[in-house]
DNA sequence: GCCAACGTTGGC
DNA sequence: GCCAACGTTGGC
């Protein structure tokens, strides 16, 4: 007999979000607790998510541009990637002019609530040695979407069970 | 509001 | 293909 299908290897993410458009408590209280990822305009991080991500992906919900930055909470990647429909609305600020329907330039997944966090402030994040690794903390970073490492993914879940730094 | 670090655009 | 100008991101 046939062994289960193998799960490909989860991957992990982190996934900035400005909480005025949309933060954590928005998530939970989305239908199905799930939104779709619109408004991405960075080719970068529309090919993580077009040729990378799969259903099933951790991801560590950023709160950017903020009073507060930093990890508000885990999530998952809820569908593959499929064409961002404001590309086409001339009324969306995330309008896009040189896309055609025929051939969608911007692209979105949905991204569903695993748990509200504690906090885990930018601050904090940059005082622990075990995630000096993560692309978030490098100079100059401004991809909305960045890789995480299992290993990053594993230390940054722990700081969220564990109490808040002084 | 400042500014560093990029990404994009467009002339050539 | 080069590269300067410009726009954006996002912490501070």
């Amino acid at each position: 007999m046939n062994p289960p299908a193998q799960r490909a290897p989860a991957r992990f993410w982190l996934m900035k979000s400005e909480p005025a458009e949309c933060s954590i408590d928005d998530l939970a209280a989305a239908p199905d607790q799930t939104v779709p990822w619109i408004g991405v305009r960075n080719y970068q991080a529309r090919n993580f998510m077009r040729d990378a991500m799969q259903p099933g992906d951790g991801v560590l919900f950023y709160h950017s541009s903020c009073a507060e930055p930093g990890v508000a909470g885990l999530a998952e990647v809820a569908s593959s990637a499929y064409p961002d429909a404001t590309q086409f609305d001339p009324a969306s600020p995330y309008f896009d002019a040189k896309a055609r329907r025929d051939a969608p330039r911007w692209l979105h997944v949905d991204v569903k609530l695993v748990a509200k966090t504690r906090l885990l402030p930018l601050r904090e994040m940059r005082q622990r040695p075990e995630l000096a690794t993560m692309l978030l903390l490098r100079p100059g970073n401004r991809l909305s979407i960045t890789p995480v490492s299992a290993a990053e993914w594993t230390a940054v879940n722990a700081l969220l069970n564990a109490p808040p730094a002084r």
